[in-house]
DNA sequence: TGCATTTGTCAACGACCGTTGGCATATGGC
DNA sequence: GCCATATGCCAACGGTCGTTGACAAATGCA
């Protein structure tokens, strides 16, 4: 074997450890308090480590964010469901995606962010582009699937905000069953109602 | 009249106009770039004046902040309107709210510095309760106009920051008739349908 | 005109920030 | 055990921030 020096997938070595520990301290403060929010410094903190190490892992602040506010939705393949089922698929992703135990911080990431820093706010942008808009261009005329697109994921980032950041409190209290029956419904015609 | 010290309604003094150019400048700025994002030399250039002059003013960043950051929604009465165009009437002074020549950027504001401000966010949450929740509350149960209106907040705020905010194109294209023609229903559901 | 008050400028402070380079220590192959 | 390398700590840099106090100019009343 020629190469070796390119994706090793063994070898757990010790920095690839304090790698993951600098990565998911960033996770957590980038999710709670922002891009502007959290400091290297703090990141450094939080995972028992001297700042500068975080530089050198990963070679600057944005950098390092950039490694944090991956996101892969997974959304499901809708076009092979119940087509009066669709709003209540995506809303029950939703909650998976905020409250599950598996997938991670990474919307929390991009959405604390996205309203005063550039870079999470196109990041935020391109996850419609890429992810959301095409699903729903499954089901619906591909002519119009942007606006319900569009509608879809204000509603959902909206739910968001109120949810798990602002922490409104009559929001916060909503069971998982009264958030799909309610708004179940909305992104039903949002995605394939009628007009 | 021996007192003079407190509230002289006429006199505009030279300072009440820079006064005013500086909450002006302010709000344009902590609107645009949040909080954070936003710094005293910021608001000073913009109001052409020294940083110095923007403290004496206002004694701190956190007071010019308080100041700009004042929210009158002015929401109609919905109880002698039609029972049926409730959604259609909130989506409307919505859009006055956000695209009127009017009303000030207040929401933005807040919902531009929310997410990583507590005083922002707490003082949004005061705007649900005490302007928002309220005017639900005269149509609606009033034990469960909390859940109601927390849906309808979640929607609003969800379509200003797609639309204002986070600029998604399809949404930023919406039409104020499409708007209307959307929301409007999932508005009205919302506040006084079923369940 | 003289003078007290207002209105404004300027320089600097301490704090925190991202980032860098030098140096100590630990690790692992020979 | 030797030594190259990987891993880590420390001190400091240049910069920006909110904020302060001293001082200058303008204003308005006597």
């Amino acid at each position: 074997m020629a190469f070796m020096t390119e994706n090793q997938p063994k070898k757990p070595s010790k920095s690839d450890r304090t790698r993951a520990q600098i990565l998911e301290a960033a996770r957590l403060l980038f999710a709670e308090h922002g891009y502007e929010g959290t400091s290297i410094r703090d990141v450094a903190a939080h995972a028992s480590i001297d700042p500068a190490m975080v530089i050198r892992y990963f070679r600057s602040k944005d950098e390092l964010f950039a490694r944090a506010a991956v996101v892969d939705l997974q959304l499901p393949a809708l076009r092979v469901i119940d087509r009066n089922a669709i709003g209540e698929t995506l809303i029950r992703r939703f909650l998976e995606i905020w409250e599950g135990p598996a997938s991670g911080p990474g919307m929390a990431i991009l959405l604390r962010s996205a309203t005063s820093n550039e870079f999470a706010a196109e990041k935020l942008r391109d996850v419609f582009g890429n992810q959301v808009r095409p699903v729903i261009a499954t089901v619906a005329d591909p002519a119009d699937a942007g606006r319900r697109a569009g509608l879809v994921s204000s509603q959902l980032l909206g739910l968001a905000m109120c949810r798990y950041l602002l922490r409104l409190p009559p929001v916060v209290a909503l069971s998982h069953d009264e958030i799909i029956q309610n708004v179940g419904p909305t992104l039903q015609r949002y995605a394939v109602g009628e007009a």
